[in-house]
DNA sequence: ATTTATGCAAAACTTTTGCATGGGA
DNA sequence: TCCCATGCAAAAGTTTTGCATAAAT
């Protein structure tokens, strides 16, 4: 069975080795739909195969960085940063600030403000990432019980 | 000369005392543009004001975070935070994935999408951060004359 | 065979916590 | 005066580094 993920054939492409780390971690952010801390990665890496080392389990996020597969942010406030996926070099989600759920969406529309900003600013836009943040129903709802008067 | 920046208000109205942490940290981000990162907020506090502590420089980082002041971000891959302004509950800007510039824009034509989103989810959306990726001229140029074949 | 990438373990940082005290309102 | 917020300093995490070795190609 020949591992056929399109990051896989990039990091192939690139000419980096397809060791057992960076395998690893690719199976775990896609199993994760790329909604995942490096906390989670590193446990979640371990739990598969304990004879990955913490540091090149760090040093392969870093790598999917900079090639784009992935982008840290912050879902919560919590100081370790969560990994997304850029699907197609993008990525867009809604996030609760109360209950830290959030939503993916897929639809963005910005194709046309990239190519404005690509011949604006003179640069080579490869993707982008869009965060909206609100409070979901649920959280709405608690909130007004909450509130005696 | 008393303070007028919108955030003391809001720091006010949301019964928050205005302390000397909270009104330099505040000097430091407005200083910035809101583009800088935790240790140097750190550092410029303790330069303004030696007195003020470590841990209050955070606490009032998470606090000014949860109020939707700031937001952290990631502009380069170096595993600590920017911070961003939310002015009017926005932000967006154009980083160089190479040499980590960045470029703010105003308009992103979001409204709609803002609008439609609340709708679809039943989210109260308060605000969004937008965030391109590319590669600046400068640094297409760099790549061609590195690049001898 | 050649390198690239790794694992290990320690070092380097960053952020958080607990608690007595000070400074805003 | 009251009590929220602070400073301190230590603890708790998280990420990085250096180097000999393993494992992809």
């Amino acid at each position: 069975m020949p591992k056929r993920s399109p990051y896989v054939q990039s990091l192939k492409k690139a000419g980096y080795r397809l060791t057992q780390a960076r395998l690893t971690v690719l199976d775990v952010l896609e199993a994760d739909h790329g909604h995942i801390t490096s906390a989670d990665v590193l446990a979640k890496v371990e739990r598969i195969n304990p004879a990955i080392g913490r540091a090149s389990v760090f040093r392969t996020l870093e790598l999917f960085t900079q090639l784009g597969f992935i982008r840290p942010t912050y879902i919560d406030t919590s100081h370790t940063p969560s990994y997304v996926m850029m699907r197609g070099g993008h990525h867009h989600h809604v996030i609760c600030t109360d209950c830290k759920r959030f939503f993916e969406f897929e639809n963005c529309g910005l194709e046309a403000m990239t190519r404005n900003l690509q011949r604006e600013l003179d640069m080579q836009i490869s993707g982008h990432l869009l965060e909206f943040y609100g409070v979901c129903a649920d959280c709405r709802g608690e909130d007004r019980a909450e509130q005696p008067s």
